[in-house]
RNA sequence: GGAGAAUUGUCCGAGUGGCUUAAGGAGCACGCUUGGAAAGCGUGUAUACGGUAUUCCCGUAUCAAGGGUUCGAAUCCCUUAUUCUCCUCCA
């Protein structure tokens, strides 16, 4: 949710912003002119009301005086409809004004490029080495999973349906190192408070973090329940302070989870369909930040090595990308990509998403802190990040550190999380 | 899933239709007092929205949430949520 009075005073330069993010200035315009009518409203409605309060006031007293009050109380009667009259329609503005405002993304930052989609996101660092002429074909993931008997995505499909899969063996005891050790990795080096949170969660929550109402097809909704399958830990950990007031001496506070993330995947039909890239159930580490506003981008900063220094454990290249207006997510102002070095496909695959929403998810959730100095209250800042989406790295070890007989070594950080194992084969 | 009880401010807690601008207490903040502290005394102590309004001021709303009755609701009615006790089920 962006600022109503940033709207009401700034109007030229946020239609300029958001038109950098594909958002139509017609909608602004609607919204502008609904917030003026909404607050005619409320002017006529509280007028009323103060009457009324009155009125009811000079009832109250003539009657203990033994008075007689049938006018005053006949004249409240038709206040009373009119309040509830213009109550009514003031609540159809604001259904209306709502629903636009809540489908308004967040306004990017100064420093993103500005552009329509990916291609103008632009390259800040790379970490790695990477072999560009590897002595034998690179096989892709799926293909070494398969082969070692470690990943069954027939099965998955059977059970469940295509794009879910089963570990097994080494595959599943990989997925398990991987989180134990990036969960211990955060909360031992990285200052992270663990959690374990709900895996599925209530309506006010998802539109708290942006989901809902404008993603309601990316997500598993509970049929005949309020309830959704979460689509990524963001949202049960950043709604645990969702209308809350925290004090300015707690911040910043840092939340770790792993979680499965369950994604409907909803218009992507024919794309990654093969391996660990888009599945309809993964298991993601998350790293979650409320921080004060102040300190909101150095945080991110911060959070975007402590997604590096994983990779960088593991020995996996990788690049840094920051996102274009046009690419950026709904809620965030600012968005890091990391993207890992995939042999078999010559390219760059996401791992881990890094972003800065500043105010935009408390003023949904209304998370916010009171200031030390003078008491007052002001939304926090919230970020988060994947550190990491495990079964990217799963598919990103099997390639990476694949050998010529089709054999993967186990990266040495993770060998004691393998119970000593140094080689699946 | 069934039965019963409960939900008031930071906390405890009073309050069964108007004299409640939510009594009283605790906590917290500031001041007075003190050699210093405690005690005591005094003052203050929520949030949101609106008024062209970040500090002052005015109004409206908020007693779990949402509806309803009424001139007027913390108080009466309905629905929902949560908590506790018991039963059922279960890991």
């Amino acid at each position: 949710m962006l600022d109503m009075k940033l709207i009401r005073t700034q109007f030229d330069e946020i239609k300029q912003k958001l038109e950098t993010r594909g958002v139509d200035p017609q909608e602004l315009m609607q919204l502008k002119e609904l917030d003026e009518k909404r607050r005619d409203y409320i002017q006529k409605s509280e007028q009323l009301k103060k009457t009324r309060n009155d009125v009811s006031d000079e009832i109250a007293n003539k009657k203990r005086n033994k008075e007689n009050a049938d006018d005053a109380i006949a004249s409240m009667q038709k206040v009373g409809a009119e309040i509830k009259q213009i109550d009514k329609d003031l609540e159809e503005i604001e259904v209306q004004f709502h629903g636009i405002a809540a489908g308004l993304p967040n306004l990017p930052h100064e420093s993103l490029p500005v552009g329509v989609d990916e291609e103008s996101n632009q390259e800040i660092r790379r970490w790695g080495e990477i072999d560009e002429k590897p002595a034998f074909e690179m096989k892709p993931h799926w293909e070494i999973g398969t082969d070692l008997d470690i990943l069954d995505f027939e099965r998955g499909a059977k059970v469940a349906k295509s794009r879910f899969l089963y570990y097994k063996g080494l595959g599943a005891r990989l997925e398990r190192a991987l989180y134990n050790f990036m969960l211990d990795v955060h909360t031992e080096e990285h200052g992270y408070y663990e959690m374990i949170p709900p895996y599925l969660v209530n309506e006010e929550s998802l539109y708290g973090t942006g989901q809902f109402p404008k993603f309601k097809e990316d997500v598993f909704q509970i049929k005949d329940t309020a309830l959704t399958l979460i689509p990524t830990a963001e949202v049960p950990l950043t709604n645990y302070y969702r209308d809350e007031i925290l004090e300015e001496s707690d911040l910043p506070k840092y939340f770790t989870a792993l979680s499965p993330s369950f994604r409907s995947e909803a218009g992507s039909a024919g794309r990654d369909t093969r391996g660990l890239i888009r599945l309809h159930q993964f298991n993601k580490v998350e790293m979650i930040k409320f921080a004060k506003p102040e300190d909101s981008y150095e945080e991110l900063e911060k959070m975007t090595a402590n997604a590096e220094a994983i990779l960088q454990k593991l020995n996996l290249p990788y690049r840094v990308v920051l996102l274009s207006t046009g690419d950026t997510g709904f809620a965030a102002a600012k968005t890091y990509d990391l993207e890992v070095w995939i042999p078999a496909q010559d390219t760059f695959r996401e791992i881990s998403s890094c972003s800065n929403t500043e105010a935009f998810q408390a003023r949904r959730a209304k998370i916010r802190y009171r200031k030390e100095e003078d008491g007052k209250i002001d939304f926090v800042h919230t970020l988060n990040g994947s550190g990491l989406a495990i079964g990217r790295t799963v598919a990103a070890i099997l390639e990476n550190y694949q050998q010529e007989d089709g054999s993967v070594k186990v990266p040495e950080v993770l060998v004691p999380y393998m119970g000593g194992v140094t080689e699946i084969s």
